[in-house]
RNA sequence: GCCCCCAUAGCUCAAUGGACAGAGCACAGGUUUCCUAAACCUGCGAUGUAGGUUCGAUUCCUACUGGGGGUACCA
């Protein structure tokens, strides 16, 4: 159940019953949970257009609603409400009847999104760089499933481009054999190239070349892209398992190499492309123009992006596309999104970019070109046999097998590198530090990990049959209250960290729910609490706070084992 | 040069225009005859500068300073 949706209902009744103005009113959690469980302004709001004092409004506001809702008012004119203790026990027996499906809403029904993420380029190594597309897009698809949304996950590998002819100009010239290739190797020659580039800009040209001989279906030039194309897939699908990531579709740009003609066609017809320097672009008013096709003939990502939106919209007719791309493509999306918008093809439709800030050095971004990469496999493996370590180490991890250590170290390892990422704000950058990576304890995944299986341990040496919340004590100075009063906002908290794209709203969350788990813990006895009635009361918010963790991290894409 | 993003405690991060800016790390101290001490409790400390809008600004607007990114044939 969601109150606050509620409670908006009945303020915005009353408003228009007392005043005849149809508003939306702010409804949210005072700061401090002395004001109550929730509040709204509306009255300030409604203050200078009625002309009256804000707390004369809320004094009316809250006559009208005080059947429904407990409210108070207090200056200069909050209307603040606090929810029964029936409802607050009602929603823990909620949370642990409808186990894992509690959080999710048909919200989205009858919508679609595609979620466009992780998209690494091929023939280079798995860098940290695209830890944040790949984690963070995987979290946001698992948030609009959750809420109804019927979801796409498409993998734009890069695939496609002239990168690819840098590669085929290196691989001709050292006669190697691509089978024998590894990804290490690819990315090398493509650092080599680079160097050499730098010096020789005709390089570049002779790179175009090859790629313009891939596009127009050269035999031999596509067998070498193939195998290519095969190394590198398989090394990705050694990071994606790990990560526990599963994309639906892997598209890839070189899928959409023959569905350009008709997308330029399109552009053209309309009368947005003009030649230029030899080239065809569009042009914009506020933007630099983007290349449509290359002087050579080739084409670019611009029109690659515009042909993936058009196969979309044809597959799927999704009424949102997100795009989980670094912020260093804003201008792109910018020129993409304008010229589909001039194509008419964003009616009724959305197009999103969660322009992600970039995992960098201290020094500056971090460049496949130059070589200043961190593979992404180095910080996992690093990460796991930390926690491996501290497995080892713990009290906890006596009697456990040695594969039940490998596997919590696993979950324990990845989890803490994938928390790190998702806690952070999309849009910030991250400056990379191998300590900052791997934190163990504070607001962490170990941490909330830690708590979910000390909930799970407390459950397990349950006496008592079914824990249920029925206690009527008065619930104010209770050591249960803060938990209370922070489960049932759950459903809340999903909405809005989809809604903003922003799982760190989540991990927030579910930081503050462990660390009030941990205070109950340390502060009363849950399975020795006096009497049954008492026992069966902390049992039940014991076992919401373990079902609400569980659930929370599902959505992260974070394990939570049973036992560490 | 022009465009976009960012600036919060010593460090790393939170906060749909609301009430006293909230955590973690670090630092100082304390807690285990009791359900997992990977825990808990106490203390220390912050909105880059100058204006503006508002009953109210970390949040919105303007300028400045500092950092990052982008800026035609890479993606």
């Amino acid at each position: 159940m969601v109150f606050k949706s509620e409670i908006k209902e009945v303020i915005k009744e009353a408003v228009k019953e007392l005043y005849q103005i149809d508003i939306d009113p702010v409804v949210e959690h005072p700061a401090q949970e002395e004001h109550g469980d929730y509040s709204t302004n509306v009255a300030m709001v409604l203050a200078d257009r009625l002309e009256r004092k804000p707390l004369d409004i809320a004094e009316e506001i809250k006559d009208a609603v005080s059947k429904s809702l407990r409210t108070d008012v207090a200056s200069p004119g909050f209307i603040n409400f606090r929810l029964s203790e029936e409802a607050l026990l009602g929603e823990v027996n909620r949370i642990n009847e409808l186990k894992n499906s509690y959080g999710s809403s048909d919200t989205g029904k009858g919508k679609t999104v595609v979620v466009d993420y992780s998209a690494p380029n091929i023939a280079k190594r798995f860098g940290v760089g695209h830890l944040r597309s790949t984690i963070i897009g995987q979290a946001l698809y698992n948030l609009y499933s959750f809420i109804g949304y019927k979801t796409i996950g498409d993998n734009h590998l890069g695939d496609w481009g002239t990168q690819f002819g840098v590669l085929l100009a290196e691989i001709k010239d050292s006669k190697a054999k691509v089978e024998d290739l590894t990804v290490d190797d690819l990315e090398k020659m493509y650092v080599d190239f680079h160097q050499k580039a730098e010096k020789d800009p005709q390089l570049m040209d002779k790179a175009r070349s090859w790629f313009k001989k891939l596009e127009e279906g050269d035999k031999e030039v596509r067998r070498i892209w193939k195998a290519v194309v095969d190394v590198s897939l398989k090394e990705f699908d050694w990071v994606y398992d790990l990560l526990g990531v599963d994309i639906d579709y892997a598209y890839g740009e070189s899928f959409y190499g023959g569905k350009m003609p008709a997308v330029i066609s399109e552009v053209r017809e309309r009368g947005l492309s003009k030649k230029s320097a030899g080239a065809e672009i569009v042009e914009f008013e506020d933007m630099p123009p983007a290349i449509l096709v290359k002087s050579d003939g080739a084409t670019t990502y611009f029109t690659r992006d515009l042909a993936t939106i058009k196969f979309r919209i044809d597959e799927w007719d999704p009424q949102i596309i997100i795009y989980e791309v670094g912020a260093d493509q804003t201008l792109h999306f910018r020129q993409v999104f304008e010229t589909a918008n001039k194509l008419s093809w964003s009616k009724d439709r959305e197009f999103v970019h969660v322009a992600h800030g970039l995992i960098r050095f201290k020094e500056g971004k971090m460049s496949t070109r130059r070589g200043q990469t961190i593979k992404l496999e180095e910080v996992l493996n690093e990460s796991v046999s930390r926690a491996r370590k501290l497995v080892e180490d713990s009290k906890t991890g006596k009697g456990l097998s040695s594969k039940q250590k490998d596997e919590i170290a696993k979950a324990v390892g990845v989890g803490a590198v994938k928390y790190f990422d998702l806690s952070h704000h999309p849009k910030s950058d991250i400056v990379f530090s191998w300590e900052s990576m791997f934190l163990l304890e504070g607001n962490s995944a170990p941490y909330l990990q830690y708590t979910y299986a000390r909930a799970l341990s407390v459950l397990d040496k349950k006496e008592t049959d079914k824990p249920q919340a029925t206690s009527r004590k008065p619930l104010a100075s209770e050591a249960e209250a803060p938990l209370l009063r922070w489960l049932y906002r759950f459903p809340e908290i999903l909405e809005e960290a989809a809604a903003s794209y922003s799982p760190n709203l989540l991990c927030s969350y579910l930081f503050e729910l462990a660390q009030r788990f941990n205070s109950f813990y340390a502060d009363v006895p849950i399975i020795k609490a006096e009497g049954v009635e008492l026992q069966r009361l902390r049992l039940a918010i014991t076992a919401a706070t373990a079902q609400v963790l569980k659930n929370g991290l599902a959505l992260l894409g974070i394990e939570a084992p049973e036992r560490l």
